[in-house]
DNA sequence: TTCATTGCAAAGGGTTTGCAGGGCG
DNA sequence: CGCCCTGCAAACCCTTTGCAATGAA
């Protein structure tokens, strides 16, 4: 565990927000400067190895992190962009059992309409 | 409608696998000896746009597409990439639940190790 | 005719790699 | 001494774009 490796583990997980490899850059690169891209690299794909952070890979291609190590989905309002955690009791077996027990890990996205979004509409 | 784009939506109907663009672009060469990669490219985007096909982002960065409607999702093998649709009955029906009634669509990834990587891991 | 589409090649952009220098056991 | 990690730059690879030629309506 390097002076890098732990800046950017500790980038990753004070903050809620699922950053890219390039922000991630940029934040640890407050701390530490002069730390180079390929180390961020290096130790994103580490950390994800280690399942110390999970990527998740998203519409744009861009590739982000997330520092939560609990399994959970994650629900997309349509209209306002608003993003939410998600949790489906013993999804994880679920899936375990449908994998024989095969199953590295799930990302679950479901677009929908928020409560305040729906509210509105009917107005 | 092009011929071009009738035959990459035909190469992407015909066949359950889930192609890249340039196995499709192979593909559909098979066909329209000379068809360019840009022309792949660009009906692709089209044809994901008219929601005639769904773009999946997988794990080695290659997008893949699929020609089926039906709500489902997708296990990816870790070791050997191959993806495979993966159907949990009433899923659709459960995240209604959740969301009371607002979901729009989900995709759900599983990473797994399939059948035949897991035999080979076991020899 | 008219304008979207094709095909070619080059550019883009995120990620990976080769390699020399450095840190730590 | 050995090994892994860092940082730099160049390479990679999939995808997109600019542009002239083509073809469908």
């Amino acid at each position: 565990m390097t002076r890098q490796k732990a800046c950017i583990l500790e980038v990753i997980r004070s903050d809620k927000a699922h950053h890219t490899a390039d922000e991630i850059l940029a934040l640890a690169a407050l701390r530490l400067p002069g730390i180079s891209r390929a180390t961020v690299y290096n130790n994103l794909k580490a950390l994800e190895r280690d399942k110390l952070i999970r990527r998740i890979t998203a519409e744009d291609s861009k590739d982000r992190y997330d520092g939560s190590f609990i399994p959970h989905g994650h629900l997309f309002c349509t209209m306002c962009g608003e993003v939410t955690d998600f949790d489906i009791p013993d999804f994880c077996g679920m899936l375990m059992d449908y994998t024989d027990g095969r199953m590295d890990s799930y990302e679950l996205k479901v677009r929908y309409v928020c409560k305040k979004c729906h509210r509105d509409l009917n107005n």
